[in-house]
RNA sequence: CGCGGGGUGGAGCAGUGGUAGCUCGUUGGGCUCAUAACCCAAAGGUCGUAGGUUCGAGUCCUGCCCCCGCAACCA
């Protein structure tokens, strides 16, 4: 483990782009990764950070489909928009480039003809579902039917979620291909398939044997997938959208993105180093650290692994693969699809220059042993109570005080005290946690050791009172105190620049550091005596209470579109005879008298002229939807003859007919025109 | 019984056998240089649940409940 490497070689998972990215991928992946590769940076370590598009697969053809647009049109579109808010986060991507670029085809093309060549496929040939409409063949996924055991009409190809079951789509009755409806037939096929289990020995002895320090849901994940038995795998898919698979007679197949995508990394770093590419991927003293989300585990940990081990050539595999759970948004999953999520070109729209408040929030909540919820309160109360109140207000504290008393030019330190040297000491043990921490990949507690050069700067200049040593005359002893709070100061530049480069940046010229190295960290005299420094902006503004409502206000009426767009038409009842609806008499009534029921918050109780002279009493469940004197003097239709109901003690003669719509709400139902009370309705 | 991870003070999280911690919030006090920020102190937990092992269990074992992920290409 500790191994001494001359370079270490970062991936992050590839974003698919058939959406923008969201604070989940943040949380999960980019800024970790960020953070790790900025701080193996600033130790002088030799260091690439790899990032690019996943732009291949079966759900970007379905979307350009639906679009009427061409697939790259979409990938095109969705590139952009995620390596510009990248960019705009500070994610410091040595190179973000994408799998339809040339280099990756060829690339991609070479390794398997490689493996094709060296005889590690199978083929097989097998019958699959084929959509004759959409001229495709279709993944399990987008097949579905009647279910053979319970016979529930939508399950789908894999699984009935009635039931359980899993499936094959060839089971299903009535199958129905979910891309253009038209009823789909079997047709033979043949793929290429990468026999895991040749590598099962090998992929055993190296992480169970050779990686008992992965995290535990990593680890988890692979034993028990080696406990299981592995499969082959298919490498291949009847699809036009990929890289055509390179050998004669597989016209109409491209490689499938699992296999294409991790590729992805090697193909973006022979872009980015043309010359040296491959002392990154085959050289011994390098090390390669993937950084995936909690669903890549088996991908990245058995199938490339797998993949690189069938390439031979030395290619290295990855010394860590430091998975996250995931983030949750507001108590609910995130999703694309449902637009659940916070999209960060939006919160880049949103929050200008907030990029560290996004970048320390997930990290101070990054889901890294288990799921964590991402809520709007807690994003404004770590800026306002942490950020601003801690950090920033630190920092400009000492600023203020050195300008106050020295017009700005740092002070020379004179004798130390014990507690000046306690302080000095805390900064070094700072400074061992905090390093101990990134490099076991412990980014949330080592986000709390650089917050805690803040509090340490805050408590000493509380316990030091310069104002009061500046008032009693002791300039001297004000100097030394300035002095090492300025210190401090250079310390949380350096500290934070893997967590908050923007913010660090900032703090770091108003301090004049050109230089910034890791090796400086917890130093007593980063800034010499005599400098002056620059006034200082405030690091970390606060967020008002007007801002995260919108935000908050946006995620509802999201949510209530979702219930809008899931609404289907309640399933008709079975057929009735006529007699059985002649038995009921519905009638118009005038709305006399309307008020609230006491102590129930969704009764309304009614008094309804129906024409008898005898006002007739009603209550009915929409006091949610109406206010009472909405509703005086106005018709409605009711029930005439429904048996008598006490309701909260009050008699009810009768129902009052409403329209439950999509997204909840109710409308009273009425005569088109002004009606006799008590006529009746056919 | 498919497999993996998780369920710890009001909120978010650490903690794998030996007096239950951290950040925020809350309450009380102090300070006034500062973005009404900062500092000190206190209150608050039968560690999902029921059993078991042990001198001793949040930590090990067994059953059950709940949440998430994987197999369904969604970090």
């Amino acid at each position: 483990m500790k191994k001494d490497y001359k370079r270490t070689l970062i991936t992050t998972a590839l974003p698919y782009t058939n959406g923008p990215v969201h604070i989940g991928h943040l949380a999960g992946v980019y800024v970790p990764a960020d953070i790790y590769a900025r701080y193996l940076r600033l130790a002088g370590r030799d260091v690439v950070l790899i990032g690019g598009s996943d732009e291949h697969g079966v759900p970007i053809t379905l979307k350009a489909r639906a679009e009427g647009v061409t697939p790259q049109d979409i990938v095109d579109r969705y590139h952009k928009i995620i390596k510009d808010s990248f960019e705009g986060l500070g994610i410091s991507f040595d190179i973000y480039s994408r799998t339809t670029s040339d280099i990756h085809g060829a690339t991609a093309s070479e390794f398997f003809r490689r493996l094709y060549d060296n005889d590690q496929f199978i083929e097989q040939s097998s019958e699959q579902l084929y959509d004759p409409e959409a001229k495709q063949f279709l993944a399990d996924r987008y097949v579905t039917g009647e279910c053979p055991h319970c016979h529930n009409p939508k399950a789908y190809g894999d699984q009935c979620e009635a039931c359980g079951t899993s499936l094959n789509a060839t089971d299903l009755i009535n199958p129905k291909s979910t891309i253009s409806g038209a009823t789909p037939e079997l047709r033979p096929t043949r793929h290429w398939y990468l026999p895991l289990d040749r590598w099962e020995p090998r992929l055993r002895e190296w992480i169970l044997e050779g990686h008992k320090e992965w995290k535990t849901n990593v680890y988890g994940q692979c034993k028990s997938w080696l406990d299981m038995g592995l499969q082959p795998r298919a490498v291949s898919r009847d699809l036009s959208w990929g890289v055509p698979v390179p050998v004669e007679g597989a016209e109409g197949k491209v490689l499938y993105v699992w296999f294409d995508a991790p590729i992805g990394y090697i193909s973006n770093t022979k872009e980015l180093l043309p010359d040296t590419w491959e002392q990154w991927w085959k050289s011994d003293d390098t090390r390669i650290i993937n950084f995936i989300g909690k669903d890549n585990i088996v991908f990245h940990c058995i199938v490339f692994p797998a993949m690189l081990m069938a390439y031979g050539d030395n290619f290295q595999l990855p010394d860590n693969v430091p998975a996250n759970e995931f983030l949750n948004l507001e108590g609910d999953k995130i999703s694309t699809s449902r637009n659940w999520a916070v999209w960060l070109h939006e919160y880049l729209n949103d929050f200008p220059g907030k990029q560290d408040t996004l970048r320390y929030v997930l990290t101070a909540n990054a889901p890294e042993t288990k799921d964590n919820d991402f809520t709007w309160a807690d994003f404004q109360a770590r800026n306002n109570n942490e950020l601003a109140a801690i950090l920033g207000n630190f920092v400009n504290r000492v600023f203020v005080l050195t300008g106050n008393y020295f017009g700005g030019d740092v002070p020379a330190a004179g004798a130390l005290t014990d507690l000046d040297r306690e302080t000095l000491d805390e900064m070094v043990r700072l400074k061992v946690s905090l390093t101990e921490n990134i490099e076991t990949f412990h980014f949330r507690e080592a986000l709390k050791d650089a917050m805690g050069y803040a509090r340490l700067g805050n408590k000493y200049l509380q316990e030091c009172e310069p104002w009061k040593l500046w008032k009693a005359g002791d300039s001297e002893r004000v100097a030394t105190v300035l002095n090492i709070c300025l210190q401090i100061c250079a310390s949380i530049a350096i500290a934070t620049e893997p967590f908050m480069p923007f913010s660090s940046a900032k703090l770091a010229a108003a301090l004049g550091i050109k230089d910034m190295t890791w090796n400086d960290l917890a130093s007593a005299d980063i800034i010499p005596a005599g400098r002056h420094i620059e006034k200082l902006e405030i690091l970390f503004e606060k967020i008002d209470d007007e801002a995260i409502k919108a935000q908050t206000d946006r995620l509802e009426e999201i949510k209530r579109l979702n219930a809008v767009n899931a609404w289907q038409p309640a399933p008709v009842k079975p057929t009735i005879e006529m007699e059985a609806f002649e038995k009921l008499d519905l009638r118009v009534g005038t709305v006399l008298e309307c008020e609230r029921v006491k102590k129930a918050n969704k009764l309304l109780v009614f008094k309804i002229d129906d024409g008898t002279g005898k006002p007739r009493t009603i209550v009915s469940g929409i006091a949610e939807h109406y206010r009472p004197e909405q509703l005086v003097g106005k018709q409605v239709i009711f029930i005439a003859n429904l048996a008598p109901a006490k309701i909260r003690g009050i008699e009810s003669q009768g129902m009052i007919l409403s329209a439950l719509n999509a997204d909840g709400s109710l409308i009273v139902s009425a005569p088109s025109a002004k009606a006799t009370p008590g006529a009746q309705v056919l």
